[in-house]
DNA sequence: TGATAAACGAGACGGTACGTCGTGTCTTTGT
DNA sequence: ACAAAGACACGACGTACCGTCTCGTTTATCA
């Protein structure tokens, strides 16, 4: 299987990479980010940052964006390594509204640190008008979180507690997708109360019964 | 109320404000960013394309973004204009869930409508970033539509379809901001099939009865 | 006749030429070459020590070069117009000999003026590489100094002081030609007393009569 | 005496340098200087024409004109050689006019090669500009040349072709200079008549007898 | 004949300057 | 007085080379 190789450059060779470079590109993105916002962080500013050639940034990433994604996903596998290697499931204690509730709070708590909020406000944004970016961001970020709905939402219908007949693609997102909306459209509060709210609406329906 | 304003300039006269232009600079906004994306859209291509100085922007709004939210809320004011100014609630044959499928496919195909999808795009994402922004784009924008939501629900509650201790304005996200999501970030396909089966989750619920 | 054009940009607007950055990017230019040398001045150090954008010299001007011919042609100018605006001419007062070792010296003392030197240098060099400019240097700079020589030789032919025969173009550059070389190229020393002799082998010639 | 050192660098090991990397640079040096002229020949560009690393020229000239000169002499000596190690003296026929017409219409020939034009004008031009590097042109270039001309201005001396008093080093000036220059600065066309005059003029003089 | 040390090709690196584009301000010239 | 036109100071873009600095890989002496 061939190379995808750009006709223009040749392949920077990645054995040679300064991993010391990478570190504070990582650094900087994230920091600048987090202190003047996206649309202010420039390349010009993250390589003077991180004490770095601009050629250096250009060598291995095609844009701003690019680096931003690559230094959050970084953030993240620092953070789960630091976390001891959690295993990375929503517990199974067999009551799923409990489990939700408790693995949705964490989340917004989580949505509320701001060194996790500046880049990913950031990068989600960038992959609304940028569609290949957009997937990216999605298939590294954010399916991997929602599989872990669709598995938790799996067992317990093997244990009788979603009917059999319901997508746990689609059921996930009546709790997951209005969070996400209240948190990036600023369309409303985010609480424990309210994604508590959101378990028992979503599993137990609007109607009367 | 005092309104605020720079000390350098003087308020523009609003009532020697050139209609003409300003039908020109929106037509160019939403031109260019259809054809060109919102990244590569600038004040100076609009005014170019508009025919029209740069201060003649720069005089009346803020900001490129400022320009493309008024655009396109004039454009929705134009199409609600056209067509026949139709009453802007969702209809209430008293089947609920047939209501709000209808509702939703429509909003799908509005969805898929080009001339519509990258201006929303471009100012969402631009709002997810500005927050200032954001702000206006929800209010003017957004909240109107979910109000729609929310009369809908309040009469179902008022028939006894909705369960009278549901808080609406929470129960339209069930299904709405899953829809949002999907079309925002492209994580997942969006037809009526999958809008019609958000309804039937949210409104019966996850769990066997 | 219509005026070239580049296809790519449309022609500044002379008349709105800002009077105030030419001067500055003149005496930039020209400080910057006598205090770094031409090698190290840059566009960037122009536009800056001028307090100016770059954009105002790329608007004007094609290249660095070009910047310090018209920089160049502009402090002769000036000169000339300080210096009450002396008629230009050889003075004939009947002796040949002495009429060209006057002028011969008085070149020799601008040649060792160091504000004259650097620029003139410099031009002198890039002309050598880049015909375009070096026929605009010679025709601006050269040329009109050089003409002034073949006036009083041909003056001095008509007094019979010089042979008929002889082509004044080519004869100046018996004295003139050795004085720039040894300036240009340090080939040997310069002094009022080499030009006297350069006068008196030119004239007389070398061999014996 | 010492050897002046780099304090960071050891001195290279001559006798391992490889003289198949010297030629190569050689080569691309002058081709390249031919092709896209001296500006924008580059110690990179010439390193990857010359399939050499860049470290290998930075270990052996300091500057990109060194490369140049000495690729230059380097062509001078492999043309001796070629031309079968003529004595490099101006002959002497006894007739001193046709003997400097004869050696100054080669000259005119070899200065409109190609091959000796790009690099030589470039030499010349860094010369103008960068002092030391002009001594060293002069003293390896040009003065070995112009002491031809002491030599036999001297032998025309001793037969009473040329005045006792005259100074050859100057006298050469006045057919050598205007030729010089003609070529360096395009300040009229060379061809073996202008020469010839040139001899004439500078032999018998300008003034009658 | 193998060890070893230097030169070598390759190219990543921190930088500087390039020439271009867009910003938001200001000024000039019509209407 | 607003509008078109566009020059201006400024700042960032993405590219090209600079000269330095490792990396393995030859290659050429010496032990």
């Amino acid at each position: 299987m061939a190379q995808k190789q750009s006709a223009t450059h040749p392949a920077p060779d990645t054995t040679r990479r300064s991993e010391r470079s990478r570190r504070a590109i990582y650094d900087a993105a994230l920091a600048l980010v987090a202190e003047v916002g996206y649309p202010k962080t420039t390349i010009e500013g993250i390589a003077s940052r991180a004490g770095v050639g601009k050629q250096t940034i250009y060598r291995w990433w095609p844009s701003k964006a690019d680096v931003l994604l690559e230094a959050f996903l970084d953030l993240g596998d620092q953070a789960a390594r630091a976390a001891g290697r959690q295993p990375y499931t929503i517990p199974d204690t067999g009551d799923l509204a409990a489990d939700l509730k408790n693995v949705l709070r964490a989340t917004v708590d989580e949505l509320r640190d701001p060194a996790f909020e500046a880049p990913s406000r950031a990068l989600a944004a960038e992959g609304l008008v940028n569609e290949e970016l957009g997937r990216r961001f999605v298939a590294k970020l954010l399916e991997p979180q929602l599989q872990l709905y669709v598995d938790r939402l799996r067992a317990a219908q093997d244990a009788g507690d979603v009917r059999a007949d319901v997508d746990p693609r689609i059921a996930l997102e009546l709790f997951v997708s209005p969070l996400a909306q209240r948190w990036l459209q600023h369309t409303g509060p985010i609480s424990h109360g309210y994604t508590d709210t959101l378990v028992d609406y979503a599993l137990n329906g609007l109607t009367p019964r």
